[in-house]
DNA sequence: TATAGTTATTCAGGACTCCATCAATAACCT
DNA sequence: AGGTTATTGATGGAGTCCTGAATAACTATA
């Protein structure tokens, strides 16, 4: 969050203390002064000083106060999430998906267009102006409002918001999706690839909050990774990191096979669905068709968790609807190949995960600019 | 280095500042007030005081003025190594090192025991502290002057220091090693796998450097990994990460075969040597092993360049020696595999860079406690 | 209904750190 | 010896934090 503490003015000081001010106010809502100064360790007289200048700044808003206390009722304060709105976007295959929330990242409303695969490139920005339109018009949200965008789309994305590369959309290659944002809103934009998205939305507010280190598997039709180390997207050096599918020995690219051949010819990607639902009633073939996919895609993901040893593996994507019938058999290939195997928990966000993970890479840029300088 | 950038009292700003003009010091050495100030952003009256601070407390020291400059010569100050000394030990299956060094991680004197990798739990920790007598002999440093020390061993470790699991030395294991050191020299004992800590040496200053995200390979009769991350040694959950080579399909476990039947009968750890040697003169049969033994590792060194996207791949170890044999074809496995494939480097540490590791790690331990505190 | 008890708030005084500025000082070069 | 250049030292002012005493608001109890 903070870039380098590296001391300085005396106003460098306040900024400090107000920052800390603030992350405390933001980690359980309505605290009155006193409490205030003794979790941020600051003395009451300062304490107060730092949160008349937020109010003033805009940042933090009053409560009514408590009633039933004894003594004189203490002023209460909280953060003024209302002060900006964040916008999330996922842009998928199927479906683009908007978000509007406020500064605490909680949805206003949501929009959501389903499209076709095959759609190209014009048309499928086209549903994106639309859907960000209807986002914002739903929450009754200005497109001025909006303090800071994130973007999270399939294929693989470079350092300033273009997509480099995308197997899945042969057409999105090259779209540049930062600039495209920048013309429909205000503030900063920021893309990123939807499995690291979903990785970070799990540690921010998922079935992964507490853990340092997670392993996020997307699984689905495509198969996908994100890496959260030591409590931080990881991205590596040219952004490629978690492609752990590429390598053949890793069973991704193998494991789906399992799954189409019991579907037979007709491999129109929803019905996929039908394979876990047969294997949950008892059917043979579909529960060795399940069993097999899960073989393939355990080599990969134990390669994950052999090299990181994470805490907790999350599993995601459109087969996480299915997960009774695939986690067990997961845990028990892991068994075979981990030497510990971590705790496997199953997302929760349904199909919001990955527009979650872009509100929360927005919010990380408005955090980024509050906690070194304050300004807006 | 710092905990939380928290804030708070007045003389935490002091405390800040004081860490920053440190901070700079030893980046580059001898520096005038003028110009640390600058470097520092302080105001050169605050740097002055600072450095005076600093100066009383024994962090720093006053240099001859430098000569032959126009104008008034300024004082010059450099961070005062020789106030502390540290302690780091690498206890291998073959010899048992131990390094003391000042506080830069200067090497003021070595010490090196070679041991029969048979030899027994007691008699190991014999060999170790005559090792760590000698080095401070040798160093004529009183083990009272030990500010801090580091371990690398072989097998795994847990977070008090002792050993998990050690496949390679089975007496090895359950040893506490920490405890151990702890009775031998005052000051913390921070104890690591030795995989990791060489990792840790290249980042620090080896041939990955700059790099921010780094995997570095022990190439030998054993194969194995250690990670940085964002620039700090990754550990994983139960200190657990980078051991890829569990996995049979990277390939680790039967690798070395290809060199064993190429060896024949005499399986002696020293001879390998001779497979590299023999493929650099053009030996048809050495080569094809040689080729063999490459393709297997690749298979796992994929696996965890695949997973971080690092910038570099450093190879270290005991065949690091043998690397111009080595990195052509690795290189071209790993293009067969990654979709980037990171420069690749080799250490330049011959066999110390495991020992230089653990001074890293007990330095760390003095800069955390430094940094946030500045009590000693 | 009045008073004691409890907790928040407000205010003033004191201490510490940093900054800007200016005069004094020290060494080097010509 | 004088000029040049840069450092050193001292002073005053501003910003921030802390402590402690006085005041305010509300509850509980007689």
């Amino acid at each position: 969050m903070i870039d380098e503490p590296t001391g300085g003015d005396l106003s460098r000081l306040r900024q400090l203390n107000a920052a800390t001010v603030l992350r405390v106010l933001r980690a359980d809502q309505p605290l009155t002064l006193t409490e205030l100064s003794r979790r941020a360790g600051l003395s009451r007289a300062s304490t107060e000083d730092v949160a008349r200048d937020l109010l003033g700044r805009g940042w933090v808003t009053e409560v009514a106060p408590a009633a039933g206390t004894v003594g004189r009722p203490a002023r209460r304060y909280r953060f003024h999430a209302e002060a900006g709105r964040l916008l999330g976007v996922d842009i998928g295959g199927h479906k683009v998906l908007a978000l509007v929330t406020d500064l605490e990242g909680e949805v206003l409303h949501q929009a959501r267009i389903a499209v076709a695969p095959e759609l190209g490139r014009r048309e499928r920005l086209a549903v994106l102006d639309k859907c960000v339109a209807d986002a914002l018009a739903g929450a009754g949200v200005e497109r001025s409002q909006i303090w800071s965008t994130g973007v999270a789309t399939t294929g693989l994305v470079d350092g300033t918001g273009k997509v480099m590369l995308s197997d899945s959309l042969p057409e999105w290659t090259g779209v540049d999706l930062a600039a495209h944002l920048r013309r429909l809103v205000p503030g900063p934009v920021r893309v990123e690839n939807d499995c690291k998205l979903a990785a970070l939305a799990e540690s921010w507010r998922g079935v992964a909050r507490y853990a340092k280190d997670v392993v996020f598997l997307l699984a689905g039709l495509r198969t996908g990774a994100g890496l959260i180390i030591d409590g931080k997207l990881h991205r590596g050096f040219a952004n490629w990191s978690g492609e752990i599918g590429a390598l053949p020995a890793a069973g991704w690219l193998r494991a789906p096979e399992h799954l189409r051949n019991w579907l037979g010819a007709d491999d129109s990607g929803d019905d996929v669905e039908r394979v876990f639902l047969a294997a949950r009633d008892g059917d043979r073939e579909a529960m060795r068709a399940v069993r097999g996919y899960v073989r393939d895609i355990a080599v990969g993901a134990s390669a994950l968790v052999l090299t990181l040893d994470p805490e907790v593996v999350v599993i995601g994507g459109g087969f996480s609807r299915s997960a009774d019938v695939l986690v067990e058999p997961l845990r028990r290939e892991l068994d075979r190949w981990c030497l510990r195997t971590p705790e496997i928990r199953v997302s929760a966000f349904a199909d919001l995960g990955v527009a979650l993970g872009a509100v929360r890479l927005a919010l990380e840029q408005v955090e980024s600019t509050v906690y070194n300088g304050l300004k807006p």
